[in-house]
RNA sequence: GGACUCAUAGCUCAGUUGGUUAGAGCGCCACAUUGACAUUGUGGAGGUCAGAAGUUCAACUCUUCUUGGGUCCACCA
């Protein structure tokens, strides 16, 4: 036995420790299995690590990320399933591009793109992915997370790659892919389209112009984006609307509107137009609004384009304002609408601008040919081992989203995520998957030369885009050159694949997919619920015909203790790494994992973490004591000592119901709740009672080895490294306390005996200490108790130490009291009388006063609705729900009043 | 506009099927202290559970409304 020093200092373990961890293979469940740490054949627990994005370094987010699932994963593993947790990251495309971008234009390189070309300016992105992984790696490791690094991938390697392409071709081929010329999103600063749930929204306030298109136009319309309208091919107005009504199926032409092009204004009617907004009619812009848009094609409107990828007039709008930006354009239409007296009122609205939620640039909507994902195409699904859903049968995409949460095949923890979830899946469209980006996936689809440059050719299966997993050089129609899209795919695309491309998919008999998929848990922030979660379970349930994942477990951000988001700009971003260093890693995980609840926000400040640094001290040093105090030191698991004294015997049922109460409460998830139990027990039952009465009862070397290996085990999950560092040195060197078995609720006949009898004698010391304290009786070194429940006369003759020892008491002497008192105990000190209540703890007295009123309170309401149930005109005349309702009460509070009147007898 | 969520001690929050005297941590006040631990111990003060109504034998807990924070989605011509 070796003795533990004085204070616990994290920073001369922590390293060391993980590194035997890492070197030992056990966060490999391979390597558990091969040295019997599992069974072969014991259940699966599984969770692949939601991967970080190569954007620079973790947050305090992502500590907790890895936090909650390495607790998850710990118990797990200690409970003897078979474990993995699988590492990796995502190449987060259009983030991390972005981000280098922005550090090449930091450098002086002014537009990075252009001045490197492809290929070296993906270098430098490698280059910058390549070191962000390697600290992201190092942060993980730092935290204590017992990943399973044999299995790291990367969204972006060549087997996530193949697994891309190879999803993509099924898609393609199922008819779940189309190329089409549709309304995007586009980002002139990445250049890029960008998903509909990428596309943030910003209030701000803005111009608003109403005018007409020339002198004698009827209708006069309103907007805050004057150029636009020179794109314009209709008037939409509400059909109910009489100011308006003649005009509808009307058309107008315009010569030179604005001094730019002719225009063709049609009169239509639609319902989502408002009749109180502006002048309520609206000027319909196909090509750059996504509702104009859908006017236009139920209208059959031409669409122009006006707008083009550089943010600059096209065209389609004439010589005047043909390469004028959009900035410019606008001016431009308000002069000349001023100058000819057609600007009839301007004022400031509110009004949401629509930004890149990457880089904050207002998003342009765009007629665009891009790659999109049909949510509501109907197809003969494959292979599916989905319930309610076979093999062969016609669904569409969004409807195997729907299907598996709403049949619980996912539950979603918490549960209001569920309705969230719903209304974003109705409110789906199409998803844009193509990215005008220079890293990530590249589209696995080629173009025959010839078809494409030449469309008289005859030829004419060159004109079909080629998708092919394996890389083409050859058109297999002509045998013509090809072409690969120069696209990439949508970060989330690859990310969608992410529990199985890890797995070894595409090979469908890869053994990890068999034993790890569905994976246990998918535990992630909410705000990525749309994101990543939805979509790994359309890819999944798509590709596969299986749930990626049993259970999503949501949890909430982490906010500073003014409840602010943490940013760099607000200075109040609390760095995972800085105060691991400053307060310890086990510190840092409870303060992450306590005083938190599923699904919620918490905040987290320095003095939160510093209360937990205390405590892991303490359990340190309450470990030193308790190794002083064995004399036998070994690793026991289920063999109970025996009990000598009633202190021995209340703290094992404790600890007996702690454990019980730990294991319910992480397996549904509350952590939180299971870490506060676990701190009680040690601290306030062990700490502050057990061991000050095991300095006076002394001889405990057996039960103090017991609940040290106890408690060590139950905290591992949650404090890793001091758990396992005090294990190590008190213990064992060679067997690690993270492979132990996690301790499991044995069956002691409980005495409710014991605890009662513990809690009079708590009672009595409270009693006096607490008198002492208020009265301010100085110390007696005499003190007189008697008693008026004479049958307790003999517990406290048996406990007379520990009340000496725990009170301060030199001389005690233990009497009946002749006179009853009910439930007082008195106490004679320094000549004045007090009474201190027996059961302060357990007031049996009370309780029984207690039950009997709610006895009282129950019978009545009891006997009143058998009365009313066994009146025949009753359930005759009242309608069948209204009596199974009574009925139902009447069983319910049966049974209540049972369980009172059993109460009450237990106590007599 | 549609939804979700929160409101409990000075602060941060628990309180899972309605049923003990509503809990914890921090903070505060008083006291203690050489032997595991000042990163400590003991005792104490502090709550009409946001407000109103309803359901019930019984409401912090369920329903409705009101007030005040937060979040998401849609629209924004």
């Amino acid at each position: 036995m070796k003795k533990l020093s004085k204070t616990y200092e994290p920073q001369l373990y922590e390293d060391k420790i993980y590194k035997c961890w890492e070197a030992s293979g056990f966060f490999n469940p391979d390597v558990c299995v091969e040295k019997g740490v599992c069974e072969e054949n014991a259940k699966h627990f599984s969770i692949v690590l939601p991967p970080p994005n190569v954007t620079g370094t973790l947050h305090i987010g992502h500590a907790m990320m890895l936090v909650i699932q390495d607790l998850m994963i710990r118990y797990h593993r200690m409970k003897g399933d078979k474990t993995l947790w699988l590492p990796g990251t995502d190449h987060a495309a259009i983030a991390t591009q972005t981000k280098v971008e922005k550090l090449l234009m930091e450098k002086g390189i002014k537009e990075p793109k252009k001045e490197l070309g492809k290929e070296k300016f993906l270098e430098a992105v490698n280059k910058f992915a390549q070191a962000s992984h390697d600290t992201i790696v190092n942060q993980c490791k730092k935290m204590g997370s017992s990943l399973d690094w044999s299995r790291e991938a990367f969204t972006l390697d060549e087997e996530r790659n193949l697994a891309v392409r190879t999803v993509f071709k099924k898609m393609y081929d199922d008819g779940l892919i189309y190329r089409g010329y549709r309304i995007v999103n586009w980002c002139p600063h990445c250049q890029s389209t960008i998903a509909d749930d990428e596309v943030e929204y910003k209030e701000q306030r803005a111009k608003f112009y109403t005018f007409k298109y020339s002198v004698d136009f009827p209708i006069t319309i309103s907007t805050t984006r004057p150029e636009t309208k020179l794109g314009d091919t209709a008037i939409a107005v509400n059909p109910k609307d009489k100011r308006y009504k003649k005009y509808i199926g009307q058309e107008f032409a315009i010569k030179n509107f604005a001094g730019g092009p002719d225009l063709k204004i049609k009169i239509i009617a639609d319902e989502n137009v408002e009749r109180e907004f502006g002048t309520g009619a609206l000027g319909v812009t196909p090509a750059h609004s996504l509702t104009d848009y859908e006017m236009a094609q139920k209208n059959g409107l031409p669409i122009i384009k006006i707008i083009d990828e550089a943010g600059k007039m096209t065209s389609a709008v004439g010589a005047n304002y043909e390469g004028l930006t959009v900035k410019e354009a606008r001016k431009k239409v308000i002069e000349n609408l001023q100058d000819n007296n057609l600007l009839e009122k301007e004022e400031e609205i509110n009004n949401n601008l629509s930004i890149c939620y990457r880089c904050g640039t207002p998003i342009e909507p765009i007629p665009s040919r891009q790659w999109f994902i049909e949510v509501n195409k109907k197809f003969k699904i494959g292979d599916c081992k989905l319930k309610n859903i076979k093999k062969g049968q016609t669904v569409t995409l969004k409807k195997l989203m729907q299907e598996v949460v709403k049949s619980k095949q996912i539950e979603i923890i918490p549960e209001r995520f569920n309705k969230i979830y719903f209304h974003w899946i109705d409110n789906l469209r199409d998803w844009c998957i193509s990215r005008q980006l220079w890293y990530g996936h590249q589209i696995p689809v080629y173009y025959c030369k010839q078809g494409f440059s030449n469309n008289q050719l005859s030829i004419s299966n060159c004109k079909e885009p080629i998708v092919s997993v394996e890389k083409i050089f050859k058109c297999p129609h002509c045998g013509g050159e090809v072409e690969q899209d120069p696209d990439t795919l949508d970060t989330w695309f690859s990310s969608g694949l992410w529990t199985f491309s890890t797995l070894g998919y595409p090979d469908l008999n890869a053994s990890d997919l068999k034993n790890y998929h569905p994976t246990s848990v998918m535990e992630t922030g909410y705000d990525i619920l749309f994101f990543w979660v939805a979509r790994m379970i359309l890819m999944t349930t798509y590709v596969l015909g299986v749930i990626p994942f049993e259970k999503v477990y949501l949890h909430g951000l982490v906010r500073d203790e003014q409840g602010r988001k943490m940013s760099k700009s607000l200075g109040n971003v609390i760095d995972p790494l800085d105060v691991c260093k400053k307060y310890g890693t086990d510190a840092v995980r409870l303060s992450l994992l306590l005083g938190n609840s599923p699904g919620n926000d918490c905040k987290l400040s320095e003095e939160k973490i510093a209360g937990f640094r205390n405590f892991s001290n303490k359990l340190w040093n309450m470990s030193r004591f308790m190794s002083l105090q064995i004399s036998n030191f070994k690793i026991q698991n289920d063999r109970i000592p025996e009990t000598k004294t009633l202190a021995d015997q209340y703290i094992l049922l404790k600890l007996n119901s702690t454990i019980d109460v730990v294991c319910r409460l992480i397996e549904s998830f509350q952590f939180s709740q299971a870490g506060e139990i676990l701190r009680d027990f040690t601290w306030t039952e062990l700490a502050d009672w057990y061991l000050e009465i095991a300095k006076i009862e002394g001889n405990k070397s057996e039960i103090l080895n017991y609940i040290l290996n106890t408690i060590l085990k139950l905290w591992h999950p949650f404090m890793p490294f001091v758990t396992e560092q005090i294990w190590t040195e008190i213990y064992s060197e060679e067997k690690m306390l993270m492979i132990e078995k996690f301790p499991q609720k044995q069956n002691i006949s409980v005495h409710s005996e014991v605890l009662e009898d513990f809690y009079i004698i708590k009672n009595i010391i409270t009693g006096i200490r607490s008198l002492r304290a208020e009265n301010k009786i100085e110390p007696a070194k005499k003190l007189n108790v008697s008693i008026s429940a004479g049958d307790k006369v003999n517990l406290l003759k048996a406990n007379a130490e520990i009340i000496k020892g725990l009170a301060r008491v030199e001389e005690l002497n233990i009497s009946k009291k002749a006179e009853k008192t009910k439930t007082a105990i008195g106490f004679v000190e320094s000549g004045v009388e007090v009474f201190v209540d027996l059961f302060g703890a357990i007031d049996i007295e009370a309780e029984k006063v207690r039950l009997q009123k709610e006895i009282a309170n129950v019978e009545p309401y009891v006997i009143g609705l058998e009365k009313k149930l066994n009146n025949i005109e009753f359930v005759n005349n009242a309608p069948e729900k209204v009596v199974m309702i009574e009925k139902k009460k009447l069983v319910e509070a049966q049974e209540k009043l049972i369980k009172l009147k059993s109460q009450l007898n237990s106590l007599k």
